[in-house]
DNA sequence: TGTACATCAGTGAACGCGCGTTCACTGATGTAC
DNA sequence: TGTACATCAGTGAACGCGCGTTCACTGATGTAC
């Protein structure tokens, strides 16, 4: 706060030195940055390594362990901050509040829009649902179970669907996010600038989506509540 | 033919000799089997070495050359052998001829089946679907994309779709394969003698089905053909 | 404020391992005479 | 049928490579006095 100090000390003071922590966390960020970018080539977490990630992060592989004990850490890094994304995607979608007509039409902009601009979170998940690392692919399934979940909740206030039973609400919402799934993963088989075939692809969508929603009016469950 | 001769000659011919093409069929047939082994425990043909497939098969990791350029090639052979067990698959619900009541439940008892006596095909399939060797995934993808062809050439003979245009069939085909695969996905991922949860991996599988045929006499194409 | 010590993020050399691929080979099966 | 040569499925040694992990280390930041 005393300004006008001429001495070199304070002068490099005024260029503030990061902090350990600040470092630290700068590193940890870095790694699981470099791993993302590697998604975006299309391959799998399974198949980058441990040294690829350092060398990628700017840093040697033995400082890796500073930050996680395995891959498998950073690969619960990874999940955690793709569903981040795909949780906000949800806000977005429910925050619209477009009228029913429109409203199919309006979610899959958005998931179109949102895939397009978190390739990486997504190719992450899409790759690591089939995962052979147990650990990775449990751990994606679960988020996308809980995912499912939300949006049975946000179904079950639609007025079309108000009056169906918890467990109908989750079925229905299952094939609404398995629809999506398989839309997402052929957003991210096109190259994005591919705009005729991501049309047809948000079409079909679109066709799927109404589709399902038509049945719901006449779904009567089997065991009455 | 002409027996009781004692020639030692003779004796080691009565075990008849296997010809060239015969042993080399076999050692083939050796390899594709080792594969599809490995894949039982829930690798993904990602990461699973060639030197692993030639041990497993009993032979040299050279001799692998004599019958697959690369592991691309035993990609291929494996995505043969399991989509022709997925088109016996089809051909069984086919020919069962159920009326459309029991349609449904056939259709996923038959699935259900399929899958439990054929593991290691549907966890290639479904593992290799998302990989990143990117010649298997599109070889993978296709086949999927010809197998909902042919479920949707199926679905057109039925009197509630008969009249539907035969993009919109395509379409009603994805989703139910969607929601198929998904069923597949659960099973995998269920000890095969958990009978508990695959049952209720079956429910769910039948209402989806369910739902989904409600909403097709209601369907009308945006675009009237 | 200055000094002396502690902490700890990142370094760099080294290890043993399984990998894909090369090469010259062996010996049983196949074929021409 | 018997012989002499050709074919070719499978062998085994060797290669260079990237991998995960270990270890003792360096030097900047943090802290106690």
């Amino acid at each position: 706060l005393l300004c006008g100090q001429t001495h070199t000390v304070v002068t490099a003071r005024e260029v503030p030195r990061r902090t350990q922590a600040e470092r630290r966390r700068a590193t940890r960020q870095a790694l699981i940055d470099a791993a993302l970018v590697r998604m975006e080539g299309g391959e799998s977490f399974d198949n980058i390594s441990l040294r690829s990630v350092a060398k990628a992060a700017g840093v040697v592989p033995t400082a890796f362990y500073r930050h996680f004990a395995t891959m498998d850490e950073l690969g619960l890094a990874l999940v955690e901050e793709s569903f981040r994304t795909l949780r906000a995607m949800l806000r977005q979608a429910r925050e619209e509040g477009l009228p029913p007509h429109q409203m199919i039409r309006g979610s899959v902009e958005t998931l179109v829009g949102f895939v397009g601009n978190n390739r990486p979170h997504f190719m992450f998940v899409a790759r690591g649902r089939a995962s052979d690392n147990t650990m990775l692919r449990r751990a994606i399934r679960a988020e996308i179970r809980v995912f499912t979940n939300e949006l049975a909740m946000d179904l079950g206030r639609l007025p079309v669907l108000a009056d169906l039973a918890t467990d109908d609400l989750q079925m229905v919402a299952a094939l609404l996010v398995n629809a999506m799934i398989s839309t997402v993963d052929a957003i991210l088989d096109t190259p994005p600038d591919d705009t005729h075939a991501i049309d047809e692809i948000r079409q079909l969508a679109e066709k799927q989506l109404r589709l399902v929603m038509l049945g719901v009016p006449r779904w009567r469950p089997v065991r009455p509540a």
